[in-house]
RNA sequence: GCCGGGAUGGCAGAGUGGAUAAUGCGCAGGCCUUGAGAGCCUGUGGCCUUUUGGCCGCAUGGGUUCAAAUCCCAUUCCCGGCGCCA
C-alpha cells in the first residue's frame, strides 16, 4: 500500500510510476481516489462538528440530572443530533471505504533502475552462468526421464486430486528432501534463521502480503473457515510481525522458510504447465529479510546473491533477469528472475528475488522505533526471494544432468543428502 | 469441543455508568551543572485541520443508555481446568 499523504502531496510522482509500469486503467481510478479523500475529509470535518454539539449536549444533561433538574429538551435535542450523526458517518465510511479499496490496489513504486518495458519479453538478462550440458544424444524432458526412471506418477496423481497433482516416488522424494537440507543448512550457514510457518492464513493476514486479484487466482480457500493455503512461504513470513514495531537493533531479521506451496494456477492457460513445472503443490525453501528503510537495496543484492550461488553449488545453468516495469508485481519496488535452462533449449524461471520496500509493511502495519520507549518511526522493509523451489530444481538436475542410458548423475553438493547416492538409475 | 478468568498507551498498572484514562517506569526536550548523574519543569496513541481547534482511541464488531473502558451479545487471542487427539 502506498502512504495516502504521498498521492495527495505528490501526486505526479504516483502518476509517473502508473505511467511507467504501463497501467493506464489505475491512473483512472487514482483520480477517483484524490476525489473520494477529498470528500471523506470534507465529511469528516462535518460529522466531527456534530459530534462535539453532541459532547456538549450531553454534559448539559449530565449536569442538569446532578441538580435534579428537568433535561427532555436537551435529551430530545441530543436524539436529534444522533440521527445527523449516523448519516453523516455513514457517508463518512462509504468515501473512506472506496477511497481505501483503491489505494489496496495502487501499485508500488518502482525502483529507477527498473527498466521500462511492457511484458515479460522486455526483461534484461543481467548474468549468465555455465552453459548447457553437452549431450550426445537427443535429450529427453524431465517428465520422461522421471517415469522411465518410477520416480513420478501422474495418471494417480490426476485420478485422486487432479491435473497438477502428483506422486512422487523413491529417489526422486529423497532428492526433495536432499534439496530443502541443502539450501536449509546453506542458509542458516550465512546466519538465517529457520522457520516453519503456518500453511494458513486467515484472510485479514493475506490481505497484507499479496495482490488482492491472488484471492481468485492462485490461494486455495478452505471451505466454512477464513483460512488460505499458503501459495508460499513468504506470506506468513511477511505476516509475522503483522500490527508489531520492532526495535531498530533488532534488524536486520533474516529468516529462512520451509514450507509446502499451494497454487491454484487459474489462468496458466498457453504457459508451460509439463510435469514439476506448475503443480499445485510443492516445495520450498524461502528466504526473507525485514529490515531498516535505509538499506533494503543492500539485501536485495544479498538475497540475490545467496541464491545464484546455490545454483552454481548444484551446477545448474541459467541466467539471471531483471524484471521490465510492466512485469513486475504489484507489491513490488524491483525483482530479479532467475531462469533455468531447460532441455527444450528455452530459459524458464525457478526463483523470484523482490524488494517490496514498505508496501507490505505498511498493509500489515508492521514498524520500527529507533529506541526502547520512543514512538515508532516509520514502516520498515520486506524482501523475499527463493532460496530453492525444489520440484523445478529437480525438473533442472534431471534435464541438465541426464545421461545417454536414462540415468541421471546427482549433483556433487547432494550427494552426501543422499546417502552417497551418485546416480538415479531404474531398477 | 466444554467450563472459568482475562485483554487498558512503548511497558507496568489504576479506573465497575457521567469532567482531562490516575500513577509509576521508559523515552524526548528544557532548567540546573565544567560534564554526567540526581533533582525540577514540559511533552510523549491515531486521524482531520495552514493555525486555533476538533474528533476518534481501553482486543475486534455489534447492542443497551441522554451518556459505556465500565452493562449485554458475537468474534479473535492469552492463561487455567476438563475432554478429545497425532
Amino acid at each position: 500500500m502506498l502512504d495516502i499523504k504521498l498521492i495527495r502531496e505528490q501526486p505526479d510522482i504516483v502518476k509517473k510510476n502508473l505511467k511507467k509500469r504501463g497501467d493506464f486503467k489505475k491512473l483512472q481510478m487514482l483520480d477517483a481516489l484524490t476525489i473520494h479523500d477529498v470528500e471523506w475529509r470534507r465529511l469528516l470535518t462535518l460529522a466531527n462538528e456534530r459530534r462535539h454539539e453532541r459532547r456538549v449536549i450531553t454534559k448539559q444533561i449530565a449536569n442538569l440530572k446532578k441538580a435534579e433538574k428537568a433535561a427532555e429538551k436537551q435529551i430530545e435535542k441530543g436524539r436529534k443530533l444522533d440521527v445527523e450523526i449516523s448519516a453523516l458517518e455513514k457517508q463518512v465510511k462509504k468515501h473512506k471505504q472506496t477511497a481505501n479499496d483503491i489505494l489496496m490496489r495502487l501499485p508500488n513504486l518502482l525502483h529507477a533502475s527498473v527498466p521500462i518495458g511492457r511484458n515479460e519479453n522486455d526483461n534484461i538478462a543481467i548474468r549468465l552462468w555455465g552453459k548447457p550440458p553437452i549431450l550426445d544424444f537427443s535429450p529427453r524432458d524431465h517428465l520422461e526421464i522421471a517415469k522411465n526412471l518410477n520416480l513420478i506418477d501422474e495418471e494417480r496423481g490426476a485420478k485422486v486430486a487432479g491435473h497438477g497433482f502428483f506422486y512422487i516416488k523413491g529417489y526422486l522424494v529423497m532428492l526433495d528432501l536432499a534439496l530443502q537440507r541443502f539450501a536449509i543448512d546453506f542458509m542458516i550457514e550465512k546466519g538465517y534463521q529457520l522457520v516453519e510457518p503456518p500453511f494458513m492464513l486467515r484472510r485479514k493476514s493475506y490481505e497484507g502480503v499479496t495482490d488482492l486479484s491472488d484471492f481468485e487466482n492462485v490461494m486455495y480457500k478452505v471451505e466454512g473457515e477464513d483460512l488460505y493455503m499458503i501459495a508460499t512461504a513468504e506470506h506468513p513470513l511477511a505476516a509475522m510481525f503483522m500490527n508489531e514495531v520492532l526495535l531498530k537493533e533488532a534488524l536486520p531479521i533474516k529468516l529462512v522458510g520451509v514450507s509446502a506451496c499451494f497454487r491454484k494456477e487459474v489462468g496458466s492457460h498457453g504457459k508451460y504447465t509439463k510435469g514439476l513445472f506448475r503443480m499445485h503443490q510443492f516445495n520450498k525453501i524461502e528466504q526473507f529479510i525485514f529490515c531498516h528503510p535505509d538499506n533494503s537495496w543492500d539485501f536485495h543484492e544479498e538475497l540475490q546473491q545467496n541464491a545464484e550461488e546455490l545454483y552454481q553449488r548444484l551446477g545448474l545453468h541459467h541466467k539471471v533477469v531483471v524484471l521490465c516495469s510492466g512485469d513486475t508485481g504489484t507489491v513490488q519496488a524491483k525483482t530479479y528472475d532467475i531462469n533455468i535452462w531447460m532441455a527444450d533449449g528455452t530459459y524458464r524461471e525457478v526463483g523470484s528475488n523482490s524488494n517490496c520496500t514498505d508496501y507490505q509493511a505498511r498493509r500489515l502495519n508492521i514498524r520500527f522505533r529507533e529506541k526502547e520507549g520512543q514512538a515508532p518511526k516509520g514502516f520498515l522493509h520486506t524482501i523475499n526471494n527463493t532460496a530453492l523451489a525444489t520440484s523445478r530444481t529437480m525438473l533442472a538436475i534431471l534435464e541438465q544432468y541426464q545421461q545417454k542410458d536414462g540415468s541421471v548423475l546427482v549433483p556433487h553438493a547432494l550427494i552426501k543428502y543422499m546417502n552417497g547416492l551418485k546416480k538415479l538409475e531404474p531398477h
